[in-house]
DNA sequence: AAGACTTTGTTTAACCGATGTACAAAGTGA
DNA sequence: TCACTTTGTACATCGGTTAAACAAAGTCTT
């Protein structure tokens, strides 16, 4: 038994959250509009109001047309309040963004990384965030936090129990970096991360259940239902890369045979273009672009292979939409046409409403955005009641 | 924006609430214990705990015993002041029980159904019910609901969307059956109403993250990750025996190829058993108590089978507990070592603890106490905030 | 057996935040 | 100019929690 209970201060906390999400959401607005949406009296959310602009989270933005009467004062969301950190950590790279509190991008970097240790990893992360640091705008909060997504499994504690492309095994990331850069940090693994990030800003903003698969050099899936992500056993994220979809079929090293992404994954494609003598990705892409019939060939059957995993996901969770992204998303042209080829035969008929596929439309920064995402919420849950 | 705002009289209802839950979960308890168990004030407590008394929920039991002052008054759960209706509706049977508040059964009655059609089963369906009720005891709440769980998929306004075994399609079964009864109704699908009564009553008591598979005709997952049922959009169960196993395999029904209850169901077993001349589960179950070798070997191969999907189901969501319910329960002697066998072979070796495997402890009675329960908890959840 | 100490549970005043109402401020439109 | 609207604030009231005091009912030591 450790659930809070209730008093005249979590009552404020839960309005003072209910009209600082109003505002964030459908700002700007006037204190009586907030009245009118949140249910909240007028001078509830009148002292609510003065609060948080006490506390410089809102702001009167100046006088909203009138309809009859006296003018409304119109508050706004100040999205400068502080900034955050996202990171996208991938096995050859980092890509860091500075977004404000709105997940709208200031500032960028990018390195290359040339080792795969993880105290390396852990250098050029730090130098990374301290250029991105340097260059966010003077503000009341400062750098709230950072949110990261890596390549690999990470528990409910920050830790990566599993990192096959990068070779880590059991690394505290999350203490690690917290001690490195003294900001709070949030740890999830990239697919999740770039569900969120479609979800808050990208190709899904409308939609409530969303898979975003990342397609890389494995398949990794952040499954987000009535825009909850689905967390798995202790943080947990799915490994539905290693999927069977072919009981007896290709052994993988997992140890287990038949895995999706042995089929339909980077790697797979890859393996399956060495006897054309292509051995980089980039160098398929063009052949494909060049109209190389080997090249498209192949990625039609990679094409075939993602939707028959997506098919699965399509009839295990019936989502809105599907976004594609990572890697593959590079290869749309001729893979689009075979994935909902296949999805739409194997996707169960009763279903009310097919499933949409979409190429993530934040392109490389889904990730990235999520991760900033994390470290906006988090900052937002503090003092704050979780709705 | 429709979220609750906060006053009061919300506060009131989460401490009560929390009060309620501190007594059935951990009861009989004084007020002092539940004051310090809850955080709460021993004037508050005192309060909550004469209003609950007041409303028959709690009652006080006597004297506990004294550790140096005055001895305490214990308060405990009053499990009968109402009671509750589970039902489990197969495609050949409707099981129904009768429980008390805390999901102990009373009363039970089972009826054949003869016919699929929806307008027969609903009239057994009254009937039946309509005999539990009359031998529910007399309680200051009566029957405070029916819970159904039903083999099919279930949208989430109670509707039956799909359910190929009993030939239904769109039958509005929660509106259907509330109009003949009287009493508020509560609708899911048969795997999930077997999870949660696994959960709360059977095998999954300690765990918090539970897969509970129904195998029968076809094959359904009622997944639990974090004590929480995990739901598709729209309510929509997962139809998870509709996975693809093996890409190029046997044709199925729905469209797809390969899919895994094609492989591991019930059904899937009798047309393997058809060659031996054994039509029904009963005759092959017979069979194999008998030590017939053909008999053995089928199950063996259905629960490799099996093995695999489990192995999938065990990547992705990594539960502490497998539960394997339904009709397949009864051939656990000769399928349990194949299962383990295979899931042990294809699970993820960096999983931190191995999945347990193990049959339903309810036997028959998951699905009937889940949706027990169901009713038991829309009961609570009416007049109080959900924790 | 008496008195000191403990524990339980109730009572009461203080506090806090939401609400409704009244009201002031600032418009619009005929 | 005047009637009517709309916005936002001020203030008394209400309900619920809390802390502290207290009454009730024990135990334990001497």
């Amino acid at each position: 038994m450790n659930t809070t209970t209730g008093d005249q201060y979590l009552v404020k906390k839960i309005n003072k959250a209910i009209v600082l999400d109003a505002i964030r959401k459908h700002g700007p607005l006037s204190r009586a509009q907030l009245s009118d949406l949140t249910g909240l009296n007028k001078g509830t959310v009148s002292t609510l109001a003065g609060e948080l602009i006490e506390e410089k989270l809102a702001s009167e933005i100046g006088l909203g047309r009138s309809s009859g009467g006296r003018k409304p004062v119109m508050l706004l969301f100040n999205r400068t309040a502080g900034y955050a950190v996202g990171i996208d950590l991938g096995v050859r790279y980092a890509l860091a963004v500075l977004t404000d509190l709105e997940g709208r991008i200031v500032a960028e970097e990018q390195r290359e990384l040339e080792r795969r240790d993880a105290d390396y990893a852990l250098d050029v992360l730090a130098a990374t965030v301290k250029a991105l640091i340097a260059q966010a705008p003077e503000s009341p909060y400062g750098i709230v936090g950072a949110g990261i997504g890596v390549a690999g499994i990470v528990d409910d504690k920050g830790t990566v129990l599993f990192a096959p492309n990068l070779e880590w095994e059991n690394v505290e990331l999350q203490r690690l970096v917290q001690d490195a850069l003294g900001i709070p940090v949030a740890i999830d693994n990239e697919a999740n991360a770039g569900a969120l990030g479609e979800m808050y800003y990208g190709a899904g903003k409308e939609a409530s259940d969303i898979v975003y698969l990342s397609v890389g050099t494995g398949i990794g899936a952040g499954i987000v239902i009535g825009k909850h992500l689905m967390k798995g056993s202790g943080g947990f994220s799915g490994e539905i890369g290693h999927t069977t979809i072919e009981t007896n079929g290709k052994k993988c090293p997992c140890g287990n045979k038949g895995c999706w992404e042995q089929y339909a994954s980077e790697r797979a494609l890859m393996d399956m273009a060495k006897p054309l003598g292509i051995e980089r990705f980039d160098g398929l892409v063009e052949a494909a672009c060049q109209g190389s019939p080997e090249a498209i060939r192949l990625f039609h059957e990679v094409g075939e292979s993602l939707g028959v995993g997506i098919a699965n996901i399509v009839n295990t969770f019936n989502p809105e939409l599907v976004v594609i992204g990572n890697q593959m998303t590079r290869a749309e042209p001729w893979i689009r046409n075979a994935i909902e080829r296949v999805v739409s035969m194997r996707s169960l008929p009763f279903h009310r409403r097919q499933a949409q596929i979409r190429f993530a439309s934040l392109d490389t920064h889904s990730a990235v955005l999520g991760a900033a995402h994390y470290a906006i919420s988090a900052f937002f849950a503090k003092e704050r009641v979780t709705l």
